[in-house]
Formats: structure tokens, C-alpha cells, sequence
DNA sequence: CTGAAAGCGCTTACAG
DNA sequence: CTGAAAGCGCTTACAG
């Protein structure tokens, strides 16, 4: 339908709004019938559910939101705190596929994202204070785990429902959802141990983020379980410390024959760093990246990646939160097991160019689709 | 301060929380008197106001945003609806980066950023008239605008406070602020004729966006005007689009010396193409981007673009929606005039080594910082 | 299965 | 400048 042929609102907003008591009147029965009947609820015989549910469509009637919250009914809204400089969310391909996930399940459930971003960890934690305080949602979605995460136990003490993105571990008695980094870990590892690498080096993320502390943990345990040599080189946040992590592993008496980096956007820093210095990709140095997107998909030669897709993290993500907070509000001791419980995404590796011989034959593993759904255990 | 170290809500949510009559009662007034006081209006003695203000900080009070909404105040809310898969919030860097630029501005204001992803156009318009019905938002941003764009009409209908980004022209009655895409051509067409190019060439998007139109025509133009060619190649959506527009550029009897590329990870996928067919940049052909990002400025070599900063255009919309939002509140016949005037982001062209000769000096224009305020007239 | 009532927490005229 | 009241549009017990 071509909505501009679509009738006028009668005073165009201003003025009558169609309630509940509108319908009730039409339909001669009271409010309070017209609330069940819309609502599903029982307390209305089927033949008057459908001539409320006609009537209320004839009206076009849409509830207040306002109205219900202040009845206590839930709000249907889901917040998240991002405390990042604001590039962040423009720059890290993960976060806006990452959103795009968590929006694609919501809105389905008519439920809608509401996003924040500050600045200190501490400001994170008096925004939950203050929509839960408020009632401005209903739970939220918390992402950047870190050890002894203060974020944790003051979502605790709040009640607030909310969904830890990250894992396993420190995240306290709150539900959490994340990928597996040390099998992801062991994948990429033992991938270029059977190329034959025997100096692999990893160029790691931001030290705060629990995943990094999983992945340099895994990273220096399978390579010792190998017997191959393992260098972990920090790089802090962004695409800058990544080129001088890279320039620093070039310079080293024996530089490492490959390399992997903590994300895509670092991933393709350091390569550019390699190509600078003459280093072909990958004959003398093999390059992956911990994270997929576009870009790796799209540079040449495409990088090898831990297939994690942060749409489907996202999709994840927002259906478990759902569960927690209908669980929430159907608590009659019936057991808060089921939800507190965790969910690991399995980490898939897709092997490209990057890290295939000249000529090898192209790994049949994993298909290259983009967006092939990851299993969710 | 620590959160941990808070004290408990007492009741943890659950049953009573503080309200206006709460605090009422604890100085002595009416809520009506408590009201005037915490929004500021007159009405109350400066030593009531300042006793009560005092009582709420105490007591921790926040206002109930369903309660004020259902009482006619503002919700507080801004919208935004993509009708776009889902997958573009992740892969194209502008929108994250814009989102954060509203972001930033809102919260700032204490206003709240409500996104919804849907299919088609159709059900945009939808999701505006519930959120209107509803009163769900105080206003709306609306992006991607195209020729004849179905959604104007329908907003001028529906009267909800509505920001176009994009134009100018095609927003109706509706204020919008875009970036000068003729104005930015110039600079790109110029910059590559000064460097002595006779065959320029285009790559361009999503022929539906206004924007591409108004860059189709504007170098098409130019061109003519400075005596040299003009190739226009459509490429629709996303990488692959540009990757084979790129190659029939190639393929052509007299390929252009010089491609501007309509986004940043388009250019980085022609850039590909390019290098994989033999071509050197710039040597062998000078590459340009319309979009500017941590892409352009991090690949080798770095590439040049148009930089509207996409995190100051989200700032520049957001603080221009909040105007339009509060003058139509105050609605007294005082003007919708000044409302409605759009705003124009002036585009600035960074000169980077994709179309610098070798050896030439840096282009001393403009500097490379990330995020130099642009000028917004 | 239905009806009448109270209440959610605020704001806004409207009298004093 | 202050007080008492009505009303926003729902939901939820609680009687019939």
C-alpha cells in the first residue's frame, strides 16, 4: 500500500487520540474487557474478543506506551551502554553488524534498542541505575567484558535483567552469551602449525577486554602444547598500535612466519605494515585476524578469520536477553537455573589466501558465504 | 565513585519507589509545588524550590518518563528507521559513525536514540505513523533520501517533527542538512584535471539515493566544462558492484586515468581490481573516494577523499532535529520559517598519496587529523 | 465470564 | 505565589 493514498489522521495528532474507552463504548462493554481482549487475555468470551479486536482495527487504535509502562506493564525497550570514545562504534566493523543483529530479533518482537554512549565505566553503571530507576527499559545487554568487571555486581544488586556479551567466567550470577575465544584460539593456532609455522605471533587487542587476556592465555598454552614458538606482541586499541606491534615483530632478530591479529581493521594495518616492508603474504608471512567483515573478505589477498558473525552474535544476543527478561517477570520460584545459564557460540574458521600456500587448493571446510548461521550450542 | 559501594535500593526494585508525593510530603507542599520546582518553571519561591530540590537529591528521586509522557511532556525520544538489510549497519563505516555523531549531541541532552531496521519503504512510513501514534518519539531522522521520496509526503501528513539528511531540494517542507555533493564533485573533478588527468571516470552507487543523482549530474558538468572526459559507471550496492564496475573500466579501448569511487569500501574494492590487473596507484591510474573513513586513511597508499566527517554530520543533524523538536512545542504562530531552513555541510577535499605524483610534496590544504571539525554554514 | 473501581506518577489549568 | 483537583490511557485485582 502506497501510504500517502492512506486516510488522514482526523486532526492530524493534535487533539482526540483513539482509547481504549472509545472502543469499549462501540463495542458496549468496559475498558478493562477491551485491555484483556487486546492483550490475549483470558476474562472475554471469543465472540466479543472479535468484535473488540475488529472494532479496534476499524479505530486503528494503537495503545499507549506511556499509558501501559505507568500501569506497570513492560516497556518493551532494551538499552545498551557503550563506554567507548565515540569513533569506536564507526570505526570497529564488529559493533554496528553486532547492533544489527541485536535490531533484526528485537523489532520482530516489537521490542526497540536504546543506545548510549559515555564515558567512564562509572557513568556505564549510573545509567543502569537511572533507567532502572526509571523504568526506561526493561534490561539491558552489556558488552566489553573485563575481569572483576565493577559492572557486574552493581547490575546485581539492581536487578535490572541483563545479558553479559563475553565469556566464559566473570560474569558473575548474570546470563551471559559469547564465542568460545580459546577453541578459536586453538583453530587458528593449530591451522598454521599444520602449514608448518613454527613462530607464530599474535598482535593483541586492548589488555582490559577479558577476551584478550582468554586468547593470550590459549594462545601461549597450545603453541607451547605444539612446540612452536609464541610471541605476543600488545597493541592497544586501534589501527595505529597495530602497525607498530607489526613494525616491532619485523624487527625482530627472527620475525615470526605468522601472524594473527585481535581484529579485522588491525588485521589489515599490520598487513599494510608487511607489505611496506616487502614481506609477500603469504609466502613469507601468513596473516589471520580473530575477527571477519567485509574487509577481510574483500582485501587481497583475503584473510583467513575466526568466522564469529556478529549479525548472529547479535541475533544471539537479543533472543537470550528476551528469555531473561520474560523470566523476570514470570518469577514464581520457578527457577532462575534456566536463565542464568550460559550460551557459547562456536567459533568457525575460514581459511583464504592469506594463509594458503601458492597454489594450495582451497580449503573445503567452510563454506565462504558471509553470513552462514553459526551454531549455537 | 564506586557503585559497589552505593547503597542498596532499598527493596531492590521491587514495591515502593520515591515519587513526587513523597517528596511533597517530606517538605510540606503539594506535588503540584514539587512539579514546578524540578522543571524549572515559576511558580514556587526560590527557598521552596531550593528545599525541594534538596529533599529529591536526597531521596534519590527520578522522574517517571511514562508518567510525564501519559502527562503530555516530551518522551524524551528521537527515531531513526533504516530500510536497508541489515548487514549495512555493519559494513558501511558512515553509519556508525553518524549514529555515533547523534548519539553524542542526544545524550547530551538527555534524549534518547530509539532505531528500527525494517525491509521496505513501506513499512518505514508504517513504523513513523505508530511511533507518532503512539507517541513513542518526539521526532524523527530520516537518511537516505531519494528523488520523489515517498516518506516526505507522509511525514508533512502525519506533522511529526521530522530532520532530512540529505539534499538539497526533494525534503519539502521538511528541514534537512546534507552535505554539497555538487560542491564536493568540483573539488575531486578539479583536483584530478589540475593534476593534469584528461579521462576521469565514476563509480557510482546506488543510482535510488538523491545524492548519487546530484553527483552524476554535477560531474558530468564539471567535466564538460573543463573539456575532458566524463565515464560514468553504475555500480549499485556494495563492493561487488564496484568490483566489476571497475573491471569494465579496465576493459574499455581507452581506460580512464583517474576513478572516483562513491564510498570508501568501494574504492577499496576497485583499488583490488586495479592492483590485481597490474595497475599502479597513482602511476597508472589515480584513485579518489566520495567517503572518507579509517579505510581510506589506513590503506596503502592512503587514498584520497572527500572528508565530511560523518561523526560531525550526526551532531550537526542531531542538534538541528532538537531545534525543530522544541519550536514545534512553542508553537505559538512564532514561525516555522526559521524551522524549516536546511543547513549545508561544506566538503573538504584530503589529498593523499592515491592521486598524488611520486615524489610530489603532501598537499599542505588540509590537515590529516581524523576528525577536524568541519565547518557547518 | 463480566462490571465497576482504584491506581500507576506525573502535569496542567483553575481557583484562592 | 500556593493549594486542591482533574486527567493522561492503561492494567490489575476484586466483587458479582
Amino acid at each position: 500500500m502506497t501510504t500517502s493514498k492512506q486516510p488522514r489522521q482526523s486532526g492530524s495528532g493534535r487533539g482526540q487520540r483513539v482509547t481504549i474507552a472509545d472502543i469499549a463504548r462501540r463495542a458496549g462493554v468496559t475498558p478493562a474487557a477491551v485491555s484483556l481482549a487486546v492483550n490475549g487475555r483470558s476474562g472475554v468470551s471469543d465472540a466479543t474478543r472479535e468484535r473488540i479486536m475488529a472494532i479496534a482495527a476499524e479505530l486503528r487504535w494503537e495503545p499507549s506506551p506511556a499509558a501501559r509502562a505507568l500501569a506497570g506493564a513492560p516497556v518493551l525497550t532494551v538499552g545498551m551502554v557503550l563506554a567507548r570514545p565515540a569513533e569506536v562504534l564507526g570505526t570497529e566493523a564488529f559493533f554496528g553488524a553486532f547492533v544489527a543483529g541485536l535490531q533484526e530479533v528485537l523489532s520482530r518482537r516489537d521490542y526497540s534498542l536504546q543506545m548510549k554512549i559515555v564515558e567512564t565505566t562509572d557513568a556505564e553503571i549510573e545509567t543502569y541505575r537511572r533507567w532502572f530507576a526509571q523504568r526506561r527499559v526493561d534490561g539491558v545487554v552489556v558488552v566489553d567484558l573485563r575481569q572483576d568487571d565493577p559492572r557486574i555486581p552493581a547490575l546485581e544488586d539492581l536487578g535490572l535483567p541483563a545479558l553479559v556479551v563475553g565469556g566464559p567466567g566473570h560474569h558473575g550470577s548474570l546470563p551471559s552469551v559469547y564465542v568460545d575465544d580459546a577453541h578459536a584460539t586453538r583453530l587458528l593456532v593449530d591451522h598454521l602449525a599444520g602449514l608448518g609455522h613454527r613462530r607464530l605471533a599474535r598482535v593483541a587487542g586492548n589488555e582490559d577486554f577479558l577476551h584478550t587476556l582468554l586468547r593470550d592465555r590459549a594462545f601461549t598454552e597450545r603453541c607451547a602444547e605444539l612446540g612452536i614458538d609464541a610471541i605476543t606482541q600488545d597493541a592497544g586499541f586501534g589501527t595505529r598500535g597495530a602497525e607498530v606491534a607489526t613494525a616491532a615483530l619485523l624487527a625482530r632478530r627472527e620475525p615470526p612466519t605468522a601472524i594473527v591479529f585481535d581484529s579485522d581493521e588491525m588485521a589489515l594495518a599490520g598487513t599494510h605494515v608487511l607489505e611496506e616492508a616487502g614481506s609477500r603474504i603469504p609466502e613469507d608471512v601468513a596473516v589471520a585476524s580473530y575477527e571477519d567483515s567485509a574487509l577481510t573478505r574483500t582485501h587481497r589477498p583475503p584473510i583467513t578469520a575466526i568466522g564469529r558473525s556478529a549479525i548472529e552474535y547479535g541475533r544471539v544476543a537479543a533472543t537470550r536477553l528476551l528469555e531473561v527478561i520474560g523470566a523476570s517477570r514470570n518469577r514464581r520460584g520457578s527457577s532462575a537455573e534456566s536463565v542464568q545459564e550460559s550460551r557459547a557460540i562456536e567459533p568457525v574458521l575460514v581459511v583464504r589466501d592469506s594463509t594458503r600456500p601458492e597454489g594450495a587448493a582451497p580449503a573445503p571446510a567452510v563454506p565462504e558465504a558471509s553470513d552462514a548461521g553459526l551454531p549455537s550450542s
